[in-house]
DNA sequence: AGGTACTGTGGGAGCGCTCCCACAAGTGAT
DNA sequence: ATCACTTGTGGGAGCGCTCCCACAGTACCT
């Protein structure tokens, strides 16, 4: 335990200026010092650091954000309501991810829902007055005005699913398109033929991929794409649960079910059951992002494994990178990066 | 959108100084109308406010951190692995409510894991820092020595689950030897004889006094207490599932139990399944917490209810009181208050 | 001997607020 | 008219840092 020495004044903790004074030193050279650059000699660093473990001196860092004008902190912004973030595994995962990066930094998280148009408006004062030096978004809707208003802001983003082909923010993704063909590709060589689709909310681009992947799966094997075996759902288990009904009122020949996400899935298997359907005798079925959840299915669901903890890890790091880029505010526009990260498909006992 | 107006130095926000000149008064003023002084005339407060709304002023927190010596800002800590967070609903449902508390103020919550020893040091270094003004801590052992380091910080801070009877932060919990009560009379009332108890974690006070309200229904029944019916366990999904099955072993002949937590149930219930018992039929479970997974386990769960949001919301109530109380740092130890909320059983399919 | 270039260091200025004291103007009792 | 308050306002001082300029010291060329 650190002793707490000389104080300037009782009850304040120490400042630079009495590190500097116990050390023997000038303020600036602590401050080199603290912020860990090389110009300062070996013997001074150490008689500096001395001082710093004495006084148990731990930086303000209110008075270091503003005279530096940046906050060591950035915010992870989800543009959906709380109930949503944690009844989705994504997210949490994703979180997971982004936290473990952000563990070998000295940047703090905020975990920012913007749900609500309540919400919306407290996250635009908080942005506007930028307490937070970058943003994460996840999970963007095509029409969100949000990227664009960061844009104007001039604060540095990444977002986790791009909004199109030609999303101008930096974004890192996992490849949805080869994913849903990987499902399908899997339903086929194990002799499928009417092969379903829920889909996840079709205003999420990653979404449209995961459809655009499964009809050029199906086509590729000489199926022809049946619309009626294609119903839009938005991740959720309820929708996954409807849109379930609805096929199998549809097309109750179905054999096999490639849904959006795992919650979706869980859906579809309540109402598979309800209706006698067996699985995987009767009817497979196939998630995506390879969450908790469908581990612990009943039967334990194949599903597309997304790269989370990498994809949360590559932002960070492009976001990161943004945020030092900036202070030298020379090089704008230099070509940002769309990462895309390879699937995995996990086979298990439902397909 | 606000215009932009009139700027000081290119790029750069406006000040509460440029604020001051285009409404033609002091800084003081402005200082005062942002911050709801009732010292100011109307007629300067509109000047003022207009001015704020032409310019689009939004005030610089880390100049008010540094000036005032407060953060706007309070931590919710929750000292165990991000995994077990995630894992068990009452922590979001928790972290729910206290959001929603905290969205009628101008509050900022931050959320901090302290599982590891790695975090529990930059926890340290992030609270000797006073970063925040106030800290919530929720589920915490016995022998953590987090909250003594609160006190020694002197950074206000209340505690939901008291680690004792004799805790001295403020705390706020829900009646867990009631609700303990409630579930076993409750299955004590639907003439089941055998009734186990899965306990949760030990080193949690309210863990224990679950376990005195499982006893002293049973005693006030008539009922004898049968050591080799309670098997203790942590919480956990895996945990309940291997308690169930050492209950099942020592007694073979149980045909109700009751189970510390939802997720807990959860564990027993599959552990039931494979053993071939029925539930409620052979077996009649009761879970805690009235979280998600008892509503959608199969069959749905009985279990207690704590009002979680209440739960968020008095947290907050008091920890913003105890912030505002710093200032003037006259009354300490004025009682620490203990609040204890009710629970109630919400009974369902499986018992 | 004088230049030129670096390295290491000290400390002034300033970041944008809040706090508080000073003071003008108004109000009412003496 | 005088004093004693109260109300509203302006602005200096200062919060604890970082940034940057100045400068002493040393080293290595001419």
């Amino acid at each position: 335990m650190a002793s707490h020495g000389v104080r300037g004044r009782s009850g304040g903790r120490p400042t630079l200026e009495e590190v500097a004074a116990r050390a023997g030193v000038g303020r600036g050279t602590v401050s080199r010092v603290i912020n860990g650059s090389p110009r300062v000699s070996d013997a001074t660093r150490a008689a500096v650091e001395a001082a710093v473990a004495e006084l148990g001196y731990v930086p303000n860092t209110a008075a270091r954000a503003l005279a530096a004008n940046r906050t060591d902190a950035i915010a992870l912004v989800v543009p959906e309501p709380e109930t949503r973030f944690f009844a989705e595994p994504y997210f949490s995962d994703m979180l997971r991810g982004v936290g473990a990066a952000l563990s070998d930094t000295e940047m703090q998280l905020l975990l920012i829902f913007a749900g609500s148009d309540r919400e919306r408006q407290r996250l635009a004062q908080y942005l506007a007055a930028h307490r937070v030096d970058g943003v994460l978004l996840v999970s963007v809707h095509a029409d969100d005005p949000l990227p664009d208003m960061l844009s104007q802001l001039e604060i540095p983003a990444v977002i986790s699913g791009p909004r199109s082909a030609a999303e101008t923010l930096t974004s890192v993704d996992s490849d949805n398109y080869g994913g849903a063909r990987q499902a399908v590709e899997h339903l086929i060589g194990r002799g499928r033929r009417t092969i379903a689709h829920i889909t996840g909310r079709l205003d999420v681009y990653g979404a449209q991929r995961r459809v655009d992947g499964y009809r050029d799966a199906l086509r590729e094997a000489g199926h022809e794409v049946d619309e009626l075996l294609i119903e839009p759902g938005d991740f959720s288990e309820g929708e996954g649960r409807r849109a379930m009904e609805a096929l199998l009122e549809r097309r109750p020949d179905l054999d096999a079910v490639f849904a959006a996400s795992d919650v979706t899935a869980a859906g579809a298997r309540h109402a598979l059951r309800e209706a006698g359907r067996r699985i995987p005798d009767d009817v497979a079925l196939v998630g995506y992002d390879d969450s908790a959840i469908a581990r612990h299915m009943d039967p334990p669901l194949t599903s597309v494994r997304q790269p989370i903890e990498e994809m949360g890890r590559r932002m960070i790091d492009l976001l990161l990178a943004e945020v030092a880029d900036r202070r030298p505010p020379a090089s704008r526009e230099l070509g940002r990066s769309q990462v895309v990260l390879a699937t995995e498909l996990v086979e298990r006992a439902s397909s």
